[in-house]
Formats: structure tokens, C-alpha cells, sequence
DNA sequence: TATTGTTATACTCTATAACTATA
DNA sequence: TATAGTTATAGAGTATAACAATA
């Protein structure tokens, strides 16, 4: 670790405020996570997991364990309950009989949406943006988080 | 709930998009938290503690509970684990006997700026935007985040 | 009376290690 | 042998309710 490679490293005083500023959205979202799940007492990792979890696109157990960066132990008993409670099935995966993925039920669709919907709109006031900012952040926004 | 209430909130497609890419960005950067910890096995919670307490601001109990949208004996227990582990310390309040202040220990001040240091750069490519797109983004982001 | 913080309790989240079934 | 998922276990996070000390 020497002065050169200190040096190579140092970044300008945009970017650090930049990111002063992500990580500052990034603690505001999570306290406000609980508003999010609403009536419904969805946990900080459930909510993660409904947004992970697209309608029609069945998912393998190792594949959220990733996503979510966790143990596979953890998933089985995160998919347990949620199970329980109606929101997502475990099912066969077609070619290989070790692998079960899961799918949103019609109740877990319902929140998903409700989630989402709860999501939008608070607690930013991106209302006070004018639409030339909004696009210019949509726009950076793409580059920044991508596709997918 | 009336049609024309549903009506008055609806909002345009720039904004949705824009809350669908914050919506991701925030579950992106949950996913690389542990990452952020680095060895020293912090918890998202306890790095959110150790984002809110900055050196030389001592934060009475229920001050934290309020900010991490959380109950009160909720925090009993983490600051007991975060002392624990010599990260901060509880301290009398001058002028009311009933609160108890939370100062970082020099311990949990060098944890912290080592937490900082591991968030910025990591993951979001944001050296692939030029320096006048990252002034944009600085320029919306405190229009949203805000100063405080 | 109201507020600050704690305790007791119960449930959820999380990782480690050992295991089963399949590849 | 390696991989997908489960079980057992232990510790951390979380809310509710009841409580003590203070305001």
C-alpha cells in the first residue's frame, strides 16, 4: 500500500459527494422501509424478496440465496414462512430434481404490487424536480444501477 | 377513496421510472451491505447505527430509535451489543436524568470511517459518468436527499 | 400523568456445520 | 466428487407488554 498507489486511488470531490449522498438515500430508504410493508408486517428481507420476485418468472433457491447475498440455510426457512403465509410455492424445477423454484402466488402478487405502490412516491419529494431534472435523473439513474 | 382522488395521484412516466431505478439502487446497495462491513461482521443495523453517529455528537436512546424507525427496546438491546464490542458508550444526559446519551468510542470512530471508506467506490461504476454528469447528479441528489 | 429506558417474552433473521438426495 | 436444499443450533434483530425512575 504505498503513497503511488494512495494516490492512483484518490477521487475527485464530486464523486465523494456523490456518494455521501447515495449512502445517505441509500439509510433513508431503509428507515423508512417499515411504511413500505404497510399493514402487511412484511420484514426488511421479505420486502426484498417480493421486489426480486417477478410475476411469471419462477425462481431456483440458490438463485435468491445470491440475490440476496445470504446463506442457502437461511432461504429455507425465509421461504418456509412466507410459504406459510400464502405469498410464494416451492415447485419442481423441470431437468434436475434437486432444484425447487418458487413462484408468487395470486396473494403474493397482490402485495408485491401493493409493495410497490407504498414504494413510489415516499418519502422523496420528487414532485419538486422539474420534468428536464426528472429525465436528467432517469437518465443517470440507468447508467448508474443499468438494466438488467 | 374517490375516482377523482385516484385521478389527482397519478403521476407521470418520468417519475415512475424514476422510482422504479431508486427502488433498485436501494435494494442493490442492500444486497452489497455486508460487503461494506468488511471483517468486521457489522450488521445492517449496527452500520446504520454507526452512518448516524458522527464523532463528537452524542445521540440520546430515543433519538436513535426515532431514526431507525424502530421500538425502544429494540435499541436497548443493540446498544448493549455495540458497547459490548466497545463500539460506543452510554453516557449521562445533563438537564434530565431519564436519558441516557451515545458517544462512539474511538473504537467505534475508526470502525466507522473504515465502513465510510469501504460504501464509496463500491458497487456502482459511477467513474463511467463524465465530471459534468456527476455534478448533475450531485446537483438532483441533494435537491432529494436534502442537507439536514 | 407522561416520558425514558429496561426487562421478559416470542418470533424472525442469519450463519455454521452436518446431513440427504441428486448430478 | 460436487451441488441444491434441509435440519439443528446459536446468536442477533424486532415488536408487544409490563415495569422503574424521572419529569
Amino acid at each position: 500500500m504505498s503513497v503511488q498507489w494512495r494516490v492512483a486511488k484518490r477521487v475527485d470531490p464530486e464523486s465523494c459527494r456523490a456518494w455521501q449522498l447515495l449512502m445517505k438515500f441509500y439509510f433513508v430508504q431503509r428507515r423508512h422501509l417499515p411504511e413500505w410493508a404497510g399493514e402487511s408486517g412484511l420484514s426488511q428481507v421479505q420486502c426484498h424478496v417480493l421486489h426480486l420476485m417477478e410475476p411469471g418468472r419462477p425462481v431456483p433457491m440458490s438463485r435468491l440465496a445470491e440475490a440476496l447475498s445470504c446463506d442457502a440455510s437461511n432461504v429455507t426457512g425465509l421461504v418456509d414462512r412466507m410459504e406459510a403465509r400464502g405469498l410464494l410455492a416451492r415447485r419442481a424445477a423441470p431437468g434436475d430434481r434437486r432444484v425447487k423454484v418458487l413462484e408468487l402466488t395470486p396473494a403474493g402478487e397482490r402485495l408485491r404490487a401493493e409493495m410497490l405502490r407504498h414504494m413510489t412516491g415516499q418519502p422523496l419529494p420528487l414532485a419538486s424536480l422539474t420534468a428536464d431534472e426528472r429525465r436528467a435523473l432517469v437518465g443517470l439513474l440507468e447508467r448508474l444501477v443499468g438494466e438488467d
